[in-house]
DNA sequence: CAAATTTTTGACCGATTGGACAAACGTTAG
DNA sequence: CTAACGTTTGTCCAATCGGTCAAAAATTTG
């Protein structure tokens, strides 16, 4: 496509498969919570048990890593949206589709920090998927959304900013938990504020505010 | 509180202050796109038009730059929310409130974006502020909404996490600028985004996604 | 066993970083 | 003019960074 795919190395060993694992493992760790630019390969060394020039031994550089790590989470983080199918009822989907990215935040925080961290500093590495894949996949799911909407089965709106709106409202649980929990407070800032979240985004999505008198 | 104030040092010349101003600028610029361990302090030095020794003459150290950064903009990021009243029609004052906070992203967007670096990152440096004044504020806000609920005037549902709905949906499009540009293509990417984005928000925010019928 | 191969490490390197410092420069007041 | 003060800069430094390399250690292979 845009450049020369990475050459499927043979990884002999399953201990090197292993190893590797390990690294992208502490590497997501790190990654997430530091940035790129602001994590260094000691600390993902040291995360993983190893020393530097070891980790440097199966991943010749820094951002093999994390572009390793970046191939990976694309598949994973867009499957949701895949799943989004045309079959059964149009509010039903859009609901399942809500939790299940609401389920991602919650069990994938550092995936989706990772990918936060990225957009944030314009995407400087995956820009092309952005414009590409992603595009392609939003605008065929618009495409069927657009068509339940024609059919009077959800309310003519912008498929488009649908798609974000989700996003957004989700993944907002799990880039910013920190000021999630700070502001629900002890009480309620607990494990049980997914559930809560997941109650609200429900109502929020298929009914609105408006007060149902 | 937790430590001493900051002294709160005579700026002595106006033409300091205007010194002190350009930099707090081209900081802004430089953190909000590389973050505060992805900035260089020779970067925001060149983009203020001085050599590295003489901003360290206008800000000790580079940390004391992002931390005035930071103190300044929670005051101008909060101000929206404190300006949610109770007098005048809720779902008018909650439709107010997403236009203003669009608006911020729109106008404001690398303040939107050193904001979501800090959290992302962990609020290491404003966690005490996140705890403490938002918290408040957020209780307080969240208390008059419910206000409303109890009323009649909007639906049923928890206060905070439609504060933070209305939070994640509009800094998205500062945040995740790239993101939105890219995805909705060179055509509906343009200046436009803006206003479909709030004509999105309102349906979505009042009515919901359930079809009228 | 021994040879070959893979894995691990200590030592090292050049580049970049945040920051210090004194000297030079400019400006203003007497 | 000149002394005092505020500003600017070139130079330097120690720490940290990503990455190399050769040699040691461990493992696999015959």
């Amino acid at each position: 496509m845009t450049a020369d795919m990475e050459i499927p190395a043979p990884r002999r060993t399953r201990i090197q498969q292993e190893k590797r694992e390990l690294i992208l493992e502490a590497a997501l760790e790190v990654f997430s919570t530091n940035g790129f630019r602001g994590s260094t390969i000691d600390q993902i060394a040291e995360a993983a048990g190893m020393s530097k020039p070891n980790l440097l031994y199966y991943f010749r550089r820094k951002e093999d890593i994390h572009e390793t790590l970046m191939q990976r989470l694309l598949d994973t983080w867009l499957a949701p949206l895949r799943e989004l199918d045309d079959i059964g009822d149009p509010l039903t989907e859009l609901r399942s589709y809500i939790r299940r990215k609401l389920e991602m935040a919650r069990d994938f925080p550092r995936e989706s920090r990772l990918f936060a961290n990225e957009i944030l500093q314009g995407a400087p590495r995956i820009m092309p998927m952005l414009e590409g894949e992603l595009k392609t996949l939003v605008d065929e799911k618009a495409a069927v959304i657009k068509g339940w909407m024609r059919a009077g089965k959800i309310a003519p709106t912008d498929p488009w900013h649908l798609i974000f709106s989700i996003w957004a409202t989700t993944q907002h649980y799990a880039d910013f938990d920190v000021q999630v929990r700070a502001v629900l407070g002890p009480d309620r800032g607990g494990d049980g504020r997914f559930e809560d979240a997941a109650r609200f985004l429900e109502q929020l999505f298929i009914d609105g505010l408006k007060p149902k008198s």
